[in-house]
DNA sequence: TGTTTTCCATACGCTACCGTATGCTTTTCC
DNA sequence: GGAAAAGCATACGGTAGCGTATGGAAAACA
């Protein structure tokens, strides 16, 4: 009983810190696989993530793996799950609505997705979008998600004083076009390709 | 001799004719195994493309592909090639420039890819740009392709009286939200789509 | 017609996976 | 401190895939 402060001590700096007293029983590390299985994902597509593969980089063998989940089929699942949540958190922060300033909102949404700091984010995007073209699940979130964009979007549009169906129409090219210019490679097609840029975001925002 | 016309007959109808006389040798199936290739490519994407899977498509055993091909990377680079060349062949068709007609023809360009009809092009396509984000050759031959058709809207944007740079960036935002809305699963955003792309069209190109 | 070239089948070794079974070690709980 | 549970390692059987080796059949050629 006196060395438990000491205890403490190393387990909160240990690598792993065990689940805390007086909680629920059996909920630990999924969380750690499930991230890690998503960068994979973004480097390497679905098909490339492999349990075994995922155990080495999480420092383990698959027999950890298959105490925390049933079988593949169920990262693949708490994967969709965990991408479906954080991007719907991530569309209400991007398209909170300030009251007069939706245009400049819009510009923001556009140039949040092409900046090169979160190309981390598109590369899931892309991953999960192509994994969605064979498999009915994945094509299930990606819907979901679709909708909830395109809905903010609209919104956004609406409050700057469009009808409904141009609202509708622009919301959608803003998506498209934005997963469309990542998906394409034109980096040599013009030298100033921020203004290039920058006039197509007018595009589809202006008037 | 006097049974040449039959045995004619009996290539012209049998599965596999061979080579005709007085022509160089060696050539044969491979482009076969391109095209039934660029299927699978289609429907499993390239990691699907097994060399072993393939064969069976083919009614034969890798025995025969490893006759025509070096290893599996061959086979994909040929894929590419052929790729390339019919989107090149494609794209001088579909922007053949018909001086006073560039927006009726930039309109059927875009309508040509949302086209329920060539669902496969967009799905070897799409196939083709995923594979590019983990093989430096197929970005290569994508790059050529994306510079060639931007390219070519473009003219048709300054054919239709604009500026350079406004011809470009309507070129990038033109092919970037076909791409793009490829990638969307937006069938429940509005009763009316067809209305929706057309106002999307209209967006691209008009004024 | 016989030889050479084309084309393909079969069999093999090897690697990367998946999922299961079983046991060892560390926590947790009493 | 000892039982029970949590967390992980090791070993196994099984499938799918790559590339090679080798031989056989069919066509082309002479």
């Amino acid at each position: 009983m006196e060395n438990k402060p000491v205890k403490s001590l190393i387990k909160s700096s240990s690598v792993k810190p065990r689940k805390r007293a007086a909680v629920a029983r059996t909920q630990l590390d999924p969380e750690r696989w499930v991230d890690e299985a998503i960068d994979v994902l973004a480097k390497e597509g679905v098909t490339g993530l492999r349990v075994e593969v995922l155990a080495k980089r999480c420092g383990v063998t698959k027999g950890s793996f298959y105490w925390h989940f049933k079988d593949r089929q169920a990262l693949l699942d708490a994967v969709l799950e965990q991408w479906k949540i954080g991007r719907i958190r991530d569309i209400e922060k991007t398209t909170a609505v300030t009251a007069g300033d939706e245009q400049q909102q819009l510009r923001y949404a556009i140039e949040v997705y092409g900046a090169s700091r979160n190309q981390k984010g598109m590369s899931i995007e892309l991953a999960v979008r192509d994994w969605a073209r064979h498999d009915a699940r994945a094509a299930a979130v990606v819907e979901a998600v679709d909708l909830y964009r395109l809905e903010c979007t609209r919104k956004l549009f609406v409050a700057a004083g469009m009808s409904d169906a141009e609202a509708k129409s622009r919301s959608l090219l803003l998506y498209a076009c934005v997963f469309g210019l990542s998906l394409m490679h034109y980096a040599h097609f013009d030298n100033d390709l921020a203004q290039l840029k920058q006039r197509i975001a007018e595009r589809i925002i202006s008037r």
